[in-house]
DNA sequence: TGTACATCAGTGAACGCGCGTTCACTGATGTAC
DNA sequence: TGTACATCAGTGAACGCGCGTTCACTGATGTAC
């Protein structure tokens, strides 16, 4: 029999670019096909479905940035040192595969459902990092969920500004700014941190 | 004649809500038809096409979110309060119009091609308030476009949380954490106003 | 005040289209003897 | 080494379905006389 494999792993390919180029619900599998020079139903010899290709795109790469970004905070000592690592991560990350970068800032929404609560995913480990603080007192931060909000921001955020152009960097360039920025949040800088420091107080 | 303007509400109002509930993609004509009680031909007396309701129902809601928060920057004197001012004008509005809210956030991408350059919207107004700033030397921002996007992530990052069920509380009632918080980003504690202050600098 | 007319919001049936999916098939390739 | 066979990746034609959209129509309502 023919090896599949070289196959499959074309599909993967157009499918990801694709997918990113014109949003996921706009691609049909006969786009992704004549992309990689098949027959549609060949599709079907690798998933059982359409929906089954998209999940298994969006898991499988989710999954692995979270094992990326858990190896990270391991790797470090600390709060701060565990921050810092797992934000470098993701910032380098969208250097080495962009396509997979967008792809899974875009499938978020309408797809977020199919990861399990507490799975190994970038954003969950990142809010176990700062409960964990939060908790220790390593930090103050009396609404972790919503410091976490504040550090996945200034991440997704110029992501997503440079997705659409208002920003020329990568994320990988403007590594120091973003982690500097995570840093001084989480560690007590921030309203998060420490509530109403009355920069400027409401009447 | 018959008055065909109540007609016309509540189609737009079943729309918006169908569209946040399952994302604009997966609704179609027939079942906004549906849930309002007509046919949907009827639709068509109304808009051009899909797309055209689509668009018109994104366009209007970012221009009156735009219009508020321009009226709010215009109140306000100086660079702190009117960027205040701004913030709580989103918050307030996430709470006025929950669905409305939800919608813009959910189609940005894909729709947002639709707003020109320099628009009224409050993205655009919060980034020409920023680089104004920066560049009259009330602020110190060596980037002001990330700046922004630091600003905006605070404020998108947990309305998506909230979204998606890991912050309980209303943008209102984050109100005053979210604009210390900003206020803090941009006032110069955070590392787009003061490159690489170097709370952990990288080896 | 009563009647005739014009307007146009809303209808109902039908359209062509592209979609995801199925399935009997073909034929290249690895394995057994 | 050469031949027969089994496997299964990939094909091609077809399917039913729901979609956006069209269009001749109906009939309620405001206006003119």
């Amino acid at each position: 029999m023919r090896d599949g494999r070289p196959t499959k792993e074309k599909i993967r390919h157009a499918a990801l670019a694709l997918f990113v180029e014109r949003g996921a619900d706009a691609v049909s599998l006969r786009d992704i096909a004549e992309a990689v020079g098949i027959r549609p139903s060949t599709i079907y010899v690798h998933w059982a479905s359409r929906e089954a290709l998209v999940t298994e795109l969006f898991v499988e790469g989710y999954g692995a940035y979270g094992a990326r970004v858990a190896a990270a905070i391991a790797d470090a000592d600390g709060f701060a040192a565990k921050l810092e690592a797992a934000i470098r991560t993701v910032c380098r990350l969208e250097s080495e595969d962009h396509t997979l970068f967008k792809f899974l800032l875009l499938t978020q929404h309408g797809s977020l459902s199919v990861i399990g609560d507490g799975d190994r995913n970038p954003i969950d480990l990142l809010g176990h990092l700062i409960a964990d603080a939060a908790r220790s007192g390593e930090i103050s931060a009396p609404d972790p969920a919503l410091l976490t909000a504040f550090v996945v921001g200034a991440v997704v955020q110029p992501a997503t500004f440079r997705l659409y152009g208002r920003i020329d960097r990568s994320l990988e360039e403007m590594a120091n700014e973003i982690v500097a920025t995570c840093l001084s949040l989480a560690l007590g800088r921030s309203a998060a941190a420490v509530p109403f420091p009355a920069a400027h107080e409401h009447p």
